[in-house]
DNA sequence: TTACGTCTTCAACAATTGTTGAAATTCTAG
DNA sequence: CTAGAATTTCAACAATTGTTGAAGACGTAA
């Protein structure tokens, strides 16, 4: 019973309850009672804790944005700084953005598991997507972009961004754990198994990238 | 105003407001009086048509899909047979799936790009992604999946469910049209722009496909 | 104990929600 | 034109929404 949590109890609880509804619900698709009913706390507690509705979601958002960018900036770092001074492979690079997200102890969690749901929410969004992502990603996403580009020599810059068009959206569906590919695949292939998951869609997106060497080298030697 | 489009004049105005603001909003985000409005129609008007809410949010899914399942059946099939009797180019089955959704000229209506949006909110969407898809659309991507196969010899199904699962992703974040690409590379890339974004997509996942091919043979190659 | 600031609940608010039955309008066949 | 059916509007419903102010419970330090 050695619980040195109790003031930020509730509130702690009300951010669970938010992070695992908004995820499965969306925004618009969740009320404070029943945010407050999972929490088992009363209604009012959730504005005096974070304001208005829109401020808890934000509050949600928040909460492990830092930890992931730190966790993913450490993994990158390393692999740049390991194949230093030449830049690092292109699966290095993949898998430096990727594997912290599944691979680590915590991440096996509910709450996270809940959070990455809700990110895919948030990034797929037309309404979020554009604004919210970038206002708590963008830093770590251009520090990847830069190292991945260093790897990608005489590769376009569009090129590079579509690609990592292409890698987050197989990421935040991946996120989402829709169970599609469960059925699609008469379960040989699991939603909810995100870390297996990760082995084949970093091979994948590794392979596009990858690609666009041998394409751009080719287009060259054409002229 | 030669008009033969009177009976069903509202009927359609609802489809076409809900489609435009549940793939804006979501589902919940989404009041029937907004619907109403927008169409210019009062708000009984949308349960005489459809019944309650859900069952319109169904009738704006459905009028639209086959549709879209005709015209990439029909590509795919015109694909297979014109490599016959050998299995096409994997490029060009991954083609066949993307270049319906885009290249035509009806695809550049708002409603159309409206309609896509709502299936990227559909895709991602825990609550619906597992079963609406799969009501949907799941007989037409059997097909292509089948096809998919034929061009992939040797590589192991769960790759190529994982694959698909990264294309599904990537189409769906485009569909999504966030503007997110566009902020991230300085307007170089335009969300909005889908027949640009689809052959850099193509490209991209092609080159994942196929490179499951030289994996397999690599693994083979070690026994 | 007392007093005080923080946390939590209670009760209620105005506004909005999906839905419905009856009335009004429009369309269509005879 | 007329009767009847289909469409559309009107008005209202019970239920639920986010939010708020006052009252209560709790912890802490004097």
């Amino acid at each position: 019973m050695a619980a040195e949590n109790k003031k930020q109890d509730k509130r702690e609880a009300i951010l669970n309850a938010a992070e695992n509804l908004f995820a499965k619900h969306g925004y618009d698709g969740v009320t404070l009672r029943a945010i407050a009913k999972e929490a088992g706390v009363d209604v009012a507690l959730a504005n005096y804790h974070f304001g208005p509705k829109r401020d808890l979601f934000d509050a949600v958002l928040l909460r492990r944005a830092q930890i992931l960018n730190s966790w993913r900036l450490e993994a990158l770092e390393a692999t740049v700084q390991k194949a230093a001074p030449n830049p690092p492979e292109v699966k290095d690079i993949i898998r430096a953005y990727f594997e912290p997200l599944f691979k680590r102890s915590q991440v096996q969690e509910p709450g996270w598991k809940s959070y990455y749901a809700l990110i895919a929410y948030v990034n797929s969004s037309p309404e979020w997507g554009g604004t919210l992502m970038t206002q708590f990603f963008d830093p770590m996403i251009h520090r990847f972009l830069a190292v991945l580009k260093t790897a990608l020599p005489g590769v376009p810059d569009k090129s590079v961004y579509w690609g990592y068009h292409c890698l987050s959206g197989a990421l935040t569906l991946a996120f989402a754990q829709t169970g599609r590919i469960d059925h699609l695949s008469n379960d040989l292939c699991k939603s909810d198994d995100l870390p297996d998951a990760c082995d084949y869609i970093v091979d994948f997106v590794a392979a596009g990238f990858s690609d666009m060497i041998a394409a751009s080298e080719k287009e060259t030697a054409t002229l």
